[in-house]
DNA sequence: GGACTGACCAACC
DNA sequence: AGGTTGGCCAGTC
């Protein structure tokens, strides 16, 4: 597995309970400001992968950047694991991001 | 080893 | 308001 895509899990799991992140803001901490679709592609290279060391990122709680959730596979699961965590859905089906959006504190995602 | 495929996003027409 | 485009990485065949 490449480095950012290393990079990119490792942010991922930092999210905390209750909060979602979307697909630029992981991409711009890691001084990729245009990688958002790579991120996607990470995400993307999750599913079907069964190593024990990437059990746990909850990958769930990254979304899109208007707040819906990524087509692919398993969009309905991950809503549902994202109301199971208290994450209310607006009637169009998306999340309200101001609301339910983290904030990474400055520099605790970099890497070197 | 080149071509094709994937959970994106903002800036432009 | 809606389509197009450039930027970006790794896996598979």
């Amino acid at each position: 597995m490449s480095v950012f895509y290393e990079q990119v899990y490792e942010t991922v799991m930092q999210i905390p309970y209750g909060s979602v992140v979307c697909y630029g803001d992981i991409a711009k901490w890691l001084n990729h400001p245009r990688g958002a679709q790579v991120v996607g592609w990470a995400m993307s290279a999750l599913r079907g992968n069964n190593r024990p060391e990437y059990e746990n990122i909850p990958w769930h709680r990254v979304v899109k950047a208007d707040g819906s959730i990524a087509d692919g596979g398993a969009a309905e699961m991950r809503r549902s694991l994202l109301e199971d965590e208290g994450i209310e859905f607006l009637i169009d089906g998306r999340i309200d991001m101001e609301r339910y959006r983290w904030v990474a504190p400055p520099g605790v995602d970099r890497r070197y």
